[in-house]
DNA sequence: CGTATAAAAGATTTTAATGTCTTTTATATG
DNA sequence: CATATAAAAGACATTAAAATCTTTTATACG
């Protein structure tokens, strides 16, 4: 619920270049989408997109591949949801109307406000490293689709 | 965001009927349609799944048209989302996964939690009525695309 | 019964997300 | 420079939601 799938493509495939961080400097798509279990070009696709962001490293060639930088351990993941899926959902009317606002609130609107903003600031304070930091063997379980 | 523009569509109409069935008995789906600025045919298709599910009902014909029924007003929202979008999306995982549980949690599983139940929450409590219930002359307004 | 009305049903099209396959570009190394 | 590797890019296919158009079914009423 909530999010694309590429979201999930994109969270799962950074945490596993950011587990595989301390044993290899650069992870291949190839490892990634097998490991992970997700269509491999459309991964393809969706890491360029993160690439491009700065999210994360990418490089061509023999011994190339995906990797951590600077900042990847303290981007927030309503970054990634931004790079995937836009962030146009926070200013939407549930009930797709163009014209709500608070002065002029859909039916659903004040039900729907805190909920928004619950979820927004759960985006925003967790961060890449919030995630890996947890128990690794469990975590590379947990983003592999079996 | 959250939801499909079928259930946006379903509240809508719903809630119009409800405005409209002080000053006449049924309305009919070129009235709401026009109205509510939305697709004729696909909302006919949406209300039509509606009466089904005995939310509404509807009768054929000269004078006919979608009524209130004596369960209408009662319905919860949640009711309608179960009609128009299945209810699913509360069981599944954000990331995609199928073995997501409290177990084996996805990275965000904690994160999300909170907040799926919320908003299960507030869609179980929130009846027609509730949405009807307010200022009746602003809500015409505020259910209409512009 | 005949006719007009309005929902229901069916068939088809459009659009966006997802998925697959092929070609191009960049780079490490002999 | 030649070759192999791996990401990037492009073209195309699939799927589900959304939208449109046409035909069928039910019903009120003269």
């Amino acid at each position: 619920m909530f999010f694309t799938k590429s979201f999930g493509y994109a969270v799962r495939g950074i945490l596993y270049v950011g587990l595989m961080s301390n044993e290899k400097k650069r992870v291949q798509i190839d490892e990634i989408a097998e490991k992970l279990a997700v269509p491999k070009h459309f991964l393809g696709k969706i890491m360029n997109k993160i690439v491009k962001e700065h999210i994360l490293d990418s490089t061509k060639g023999p011994y190339g591949g995906f990797s951590l930088n600077k900042d990847t351990l303290s981007i927030p993941l309503i970054k990634v949801l931004e790079v995937t899926d836009g962030l146009e959902q926070f200013s939407m009317c549930a009930l797709g109307l163009r014209k709500c606002n608070p002065e002029h609130p859909c039916p659903v609107h004040h039900e729907m406000e805190p909920l928004r903003s619950n979820l927004k600031r759960a985006l925003t304070n967790a961060t890449i490293n919030d995630l890996v930091a947890g128990n690794k063997p469990e975590l590379i379980r947990n983003i592999s689709a079996f």
